[in-house]
DNA sequence: CATGAATGAGCCTTCATTCAT
DNA sequence: CATGAATGAAGGCTCATTCAT
């Protein structure tokens, strides 16, 4: 495996190509042959360059995990001076817009998405350097919400709820534009979702912070 | 393909199998010579029963399809009498227990999470008959929490951001172990989810209702 | 191989359904699977009636052979009181007639043609059983044209030439049919080509005889 | 499909066992497995080179028709001092010897013989570029004996008559062998053969020229 | 560094055939 | 006699990989 990070023109173009078509194909279906021809370059080039075809998958998903988290590190934005309240909105619309954004970091989204179902050595990578970094914060932000003597597992549960809300729109696009065929995922519905994942998530974090279902059915039993 | 639904032993065997593959391998690296020594079936009964590996999947989906909605009907539990944050709570368990509880439906929801992120024929088929239709369940319960007067894409944002929270656990499996090594999804763990998820959604919901995050923003401000 | 030739209902279905098909698509694209499917019939009736493939090729041959021997005879319409020139005509009609026409003899001269140029050991019966008397009564007529004193090799040639040109429509439709488009074989063109055929050859047998094109030039040289 | 006509070793091993086994065996008899292996070539230099089986054969059948067309003209050793009749006896010997010679324009025409009864979308190719021309070149020499004022299709029905003799040969060769074991076509028949169609043809031609047997029959009976 | 050519393993599919009822 | 189910062999093709230049 070559590790050298030399601007090959070459290399380059196999990333950058190889990259489109694991996203768009994943990994098993798409071919080295199909990758190599739409990067105008020779079958043996990617043999010579990452080793094999495992290797060129980890070099892409390195290369985009990288630029992902150069372009939407997972503090984008956020500040010691905001609120947590503030800083879950800013964590939120950076999360949505790194996962739905156009362009490389999409392609990331999708790579790793196909990493969640079908994982591979190659998760253990990603939730090494990116996913827990990203959670890490999110549990940091919501434990300041909920207040410092809320239990360590009702954090992690909430912060899983506001993760899963978001992931939600990135797992199940085919899904949506199923059931919904006129939506889209522009700038301007990452600004609503924003809004409403946070809105939904502050309501569920705020009131009764702690109290779960079960005390909540017993209060509305009275 | 033959539609049939002869309990033929060797069909069974295939069937079986094949479910359990295809949600380990997915649908392009399990391979039908896997499946049928694994099956202890000549690789040729595939042509026979089912036209073709395609056609196997087909099957397997719907096979395990019929089950799991025969298992656990969208409506389980739920009756009129309830109040729609009890029918809310049942669904969110029923939900659950679909798709993690161990065996056949286990099973089907590893291949409906595949299906979500490599969509192929077979998921207009899985939307028409099972998402859809829970989905639309969903929206009923949440626009009785909401109220009549609640406008249509609350309603569909709202039931999103639940079974965002749901479906987190079935897609995000392979990570939440890695990222929580000993956390575990058994009964007392349904148990538990259900709970939580259905505390923060009830809040979510109730509270400040149409309300999104810039009005609650500017309420805070003040 | 069963040769008993009982007139089952199954057997005769698939003879029948079994000469179409090897005669459109010869026998090693032609399946048992279809000939049973459009004969209505078990797949497992050919392996009890004709034993296998070959069987059932074999006795698709003779019936065949059988209806066209008695259909068309070698002599059909000929009778000792003709002329030679009108046996040859008489021939010749008879000849293309048993070739071209509709129906069941015209598979087995599909059936005839595919086994000239993929001959297999189904051929020898052809040769022993319909080419070689037809051929011979051929020779006699050529031969009484030509008169007794003509050397066995030129009675031989000559008649292949007359062969030759009978076949050449059996063999060179699809050919002909791409040359000119508009060609059609049907009973008028039969008694067409019967009497071009039959001048031609007459004209070829009945001056200079004996002479080859050698002794032709010489004289035209001279 | 690669249509460079590079002269890799590879290439040429399989172009040429591929002819020899098409021929021997017909297109779907033949298989590329066998084919390789006689070639002492990997299966997958089929893909490579060729595309699939059907490209194979593609570039076989132009390999051959190339070659034979270099070898053998239609107008092989005719020219324009020559007299209608000599033409016709060169062609005639120059059709012979394509056909029937040994070594490759002998399976060319084995291949031919097969897309004349199995005809495929090769067929369309042949009759363009080598079949078409051939016949053309023939009317013409046909029209100039039988004289200008000769109706078209008389023309091309003694065309088809001199064509026919020649491709009996082709066509029929498992059959003459099998009715005269001991005939052979060597050189020597060869001349023996062009002189005999073509004297029989000239003579068929010459006398009674648009006469055909009707009104021959007629003369006669008077 | 880069290339065209070649390789071997393996995939899905199809076939004629046979088994058990 | 007839059937549906099952079998093993083989076919065409595709893939990632490597070789020799």
């Amino acid at each position: 495996m070559n590790d050298k990070k030399t601007a090959s023109k070459t290399r380059n173009a196999i990333i950058e190509t190889a990259g489109r078509i694991f996203a768009e194909e994943g990994y098993s279906k798409a071919t080295v042959r199909d990758i190599c021809r739409q990067a105008g370059v020779n079958i043996a080039a990617i043999n010579y360059h990452f080793g094999d075809k495992k290797g060129l998958y980890l070099s892409v998903l390195k290369h985009y995990q990288e630029i992902s988290l150069k372009t939407y590190p997972p503090d984008l934005g956020i500040n010691e001076t905001q609120q947590p309240e503030e800083k879950l909105h800013t964590y939120i619309r950076s999360f949505l817009t790194r996962i739905m954004d156009d362009g490389h970091p999409a392609w990331f989204g999708r790579l790793m998405a196909r990493e969640f179902t079908q994982p591979s050595w190659a998760l253990d990578i990603l939730v090494k350097e990116t996913i827990r970094p990203s959670f890490q914060l999110l549990t940091e932000i919501v434990g300041a919400i909920l207040g410092k003597s809320t239990k360590e597992r009702v954090v992690r549960l909430c912060s899983m709820s506001i993760v899963g809300q978001c992931l939600y729109f990135m797992h199940s696009h085919p899904v949506i534009t199923r059931l919904y065929p006129g939506e889209s995922f522009g700038r301007k519905q990452i600004d609503e979702l924003t809004d409403h994942i946070t809105g939904f998530s502050l309501r569920g974090l705020l009131e009764g912070k702690n109290k779960n279902y079960s005390e909540v059915k017993k209060c509305k039993k009275r």
